[in-house]
Formats: C-alpha cells, structure tokens, sequence
DNA sequence: TGAAGGTCTGAACGGTGATTCACTGCTTCC
DNA sequence: GGAAGCAGTGAATCACCGTTCAGACCTTCA
C-alpha cells in the first residue's frame, strides 16, 4: 500500500514543527502571549492557521510548548550552576548572577516567562516554574543551613523570596529600553541575595 | 425646565456608583479579574448590564477603578505605619508584617492585587501599585541607612525586591483553601525581610 | 503512471463577551 | 396634570479569535 510515511516525511514533519515552536518563541519573546495570535504565530512560522493544528491540538498546547522548552533550558542552567562544586553561598551567588544576566540577555523571553499576562494553562505552567526554581535554590540553602555557613531559616521561604525579589527587581528593567545599567544592578542584586540570605558581610563583589 | 438633576438624585446616582464598584470589588475578589463579567458584575450589583455603561465608559475603566480603590486603601495603611515614628527597622518590619496579614486577612483581594491574571489595563495599574509600594519601602531604608542602622546599599533595590519577596511568598498561601500557617509563615517572613535589610541580628521575634 | 492517502490552505464558522440602542418608566418642574 | 428628558433595561449587535473542513496539492508505491 502506498501510505506509510517515509523517513525523510516523518523528519520534514518533525522539523516543521520545531520550526513553528522556534517561531513562536520568537512572536511570544517580542510581542508577549496576548499578542500571539494562531495567526500572528503561523505566519511568523511561513504556514497556513490551520497547519498549526497539524501539530498541536489546540492553541493552548502550543503556548505551553514554548513555555516548557524556554523554562526547561532555563531551570537546567541554573541547577547546573546550583549543583557545581564549592562553597553553598558561592554557588547561589553565582545562580543569582546568571539568572539575571540570562533575563538581560533575552528580555522579552525573560519577561514572558516571568510576567507577561498569559492564558491559564501558560499561568499553570509559570507556577510549576517558579516551584522549581524555589526547589533549587531551597535545597543549596539547606545546605549552607547544614554547613553552617548560613544562619538557621526556612529554605523554602527564603528561596520562594529570592525567587521574588530577583523577578521583582528585573521586572521593570527588562520592560526598558536599553541594558547599560545591567552590570550594577546584578551586583547590587547579588549583594541583596547575600544579605537575604544571612551570609556574612565581606564578600559583596 | 424640567431637567437639571436634584441633588438627591445625584446623591442616588453616585451611590449607585458606589454600590457597583462595591459589588465589583467583590467579584474580582472571589472569581478573578477574568471571569469577572459584565454581566456577573452587573448582577452582583442588582442592575443590567447595559446599566454599567451609565457610570463607566467601558469595561476595562470599571477594572481600573476597582484596582485603585483597593490598592489605594492598601497603600494609604502602609504608608502609615512605615512613617510612624520610631526606629526605621521597627516600621520596616511592622509594614512587612501589616502587608502580609492584610494580605490574610483579603485572600481573594490581595491575590487579584498581586498576582491574578488581568487584562492591560490593570496590568499597567499594578504596576503603578508595586511602584508606590517601592517607593514607601525605599523611602525608610533610605532612613535606616543614614541613620547607621542598616549598611549601605541601594534602597530601590531593596525595597522592589522586598516588594517582589512578600509577594512570592504569598502568593501560593494566598491561593491555598485555609490559612491556619498564616502566623508561623509571616514571623518567618518578617525574619527574611530583615535579613534581607542587613539589619543586625537578634530581634527576629 | 495513477490510485491511495497523506499534508496544507485559508475562508467560513462558532463561541464568547463587550457594547449598543430602541424602548420603558421614572423624576423634575411648570 | 403633563411635557421634557434622563436612568435603566436586556436582547440584539459587533468584534475578536480559535478552530474546522472541503478542496488543492504532494508523496508514496505497485
């Protein structure tokens, strides 16, 4: 019979759908999740509305896609950073640093993924998100508390509030225009993490 | 001529208005800004939906005044206790304290502040909030700084990322069924703000 | 080559919910 | 009392997408 799909169909199939979820990322990146229509999506992607729905079975799913494949590479770096060799307060030194550089280096992903108005099934995602960054940085906090290196606390707490504190301080930059005050910032940031943390002064640059 | 409004009819009418904004408030407190219809607002308020537009332009102007009535109340009592007299980090901790029981106290209302998905319009309101918020906060860590009682830094920063800390800590109790947690979590939560402060140990209760 | 069975297209459809408007009825004031 | 004119009504209208689907076009394979 003359209907199984050849190799080189199923990898043209596969590939067009990494383009659409590349293609999207870059519409919901520029003009955030209101914004991002099926058909503003589609033609980014150079195919037809109804296309869209070859590959995914409704908008929603598409939307939540991008959101896991943007936060899915974010969360790994960060744990890559988290869970490295050294020192607990080193280490979440340098999580803060990296996550706020990484914010600056693609603002408007950063923003859609950290704030921008979405649809429920994206809210839910963002929620799960956020749970695991607050997962990573309790468990080093943890650590430090075990250590001795930081003082008796709530990890859960203090990771759910430097998750906050770090969103909340890049939230209107990364809305501006330019990045030039980026490098102060993230060392004042850091400095306020460390504080945050009860880690011992000294150390601040 | 037989036209020009009594003033009991004003009175009636801007009661009417009141009453909606009222209701409104209500209905964004337990359903969210986005199920929160026209025509669920209209009948929580007793009148047409049609009838709305007698005391608003559009829907979304409807949104805005509720946001800013309740922001505006919130706001107002913050101010306050963080410009009591009195040591800087007494009123700091106070207000970290007010916010977060209040928050407990208005669940529905302080998560439509905070966090709940919103169309434009309050999104750029909430905003503002959060901007007033930094401000008020800033504004006494730039007091406790010059009066040697906390060490330097920058006290924008501190003050979004505490903006940004209490709210992500709150934000998941907030949307939780029963607060019986509320006290245990918001001593550890005004334990972190002063951390975060770099005020000096010892005074955590 | 051509039949079978895919993929792609994009105009039309449908649901949702804000907004309008012709109408009803009330209040004002001569 | 009654004319003038506004407030209130709520069904109809409108606008906006997401989604569907009939047909055009491709690819596969005997």
């Amino acid at each position: 019979m003359a209907y199984r799909k050849t190799p080189a169909e199923l990898e043209r199939l596969s590939s067009a759908r990494e383009h659409l979820i590349q293609q999207a990322t870059d519409v919901v990146a520029e003009v955030g999740w209101a914004q991002a229509s099926v058909n503003a999506v589609a033609a980014a992607a150079g195919i037809a509305a109804g296309s869209v729905y070859q590959h995914f079975p409704s908008k929603a799913a598409l939307a939540v896609e991008v959101f896991r494949r943007a936060s899915g590479r974010e969360v790994e770096v960060l744990g890559e950073v988290l869970r490295s060799p050294g020192d607990p307060v080193e280490r979440l030194t340098r999580g803060v640093e990296v996550f706020a550089r990484r914010s600056f280096e693609r603002r408007g992903l950063a923003y859609a993924l950290l704030a921008a108005p979405a649809e429920p099934a994206v809210g839910a995602e963002r929620l799960e998100y956020r749970r695991q960054y607050r997962a990573l940085f309790a468990e080093v906090v943890r650590e430090g508390v075990a250590a001795g290196v930081l003082p008796a606390q709530n990890p859960e707490i203090t990771a759910a509030a430097l998750t906050g504190a770090v969103g909340e301080v890049l939230a209107d930059p990364l809305g501006a225009a330019d990045g030039d005050f980026a490098d102060p910032l993230i060392s004042e940031l850091t400095a306020m993490s460390l504080r945050c943390l009860g880690a011992a002064r000294g150390s601040t640059g």
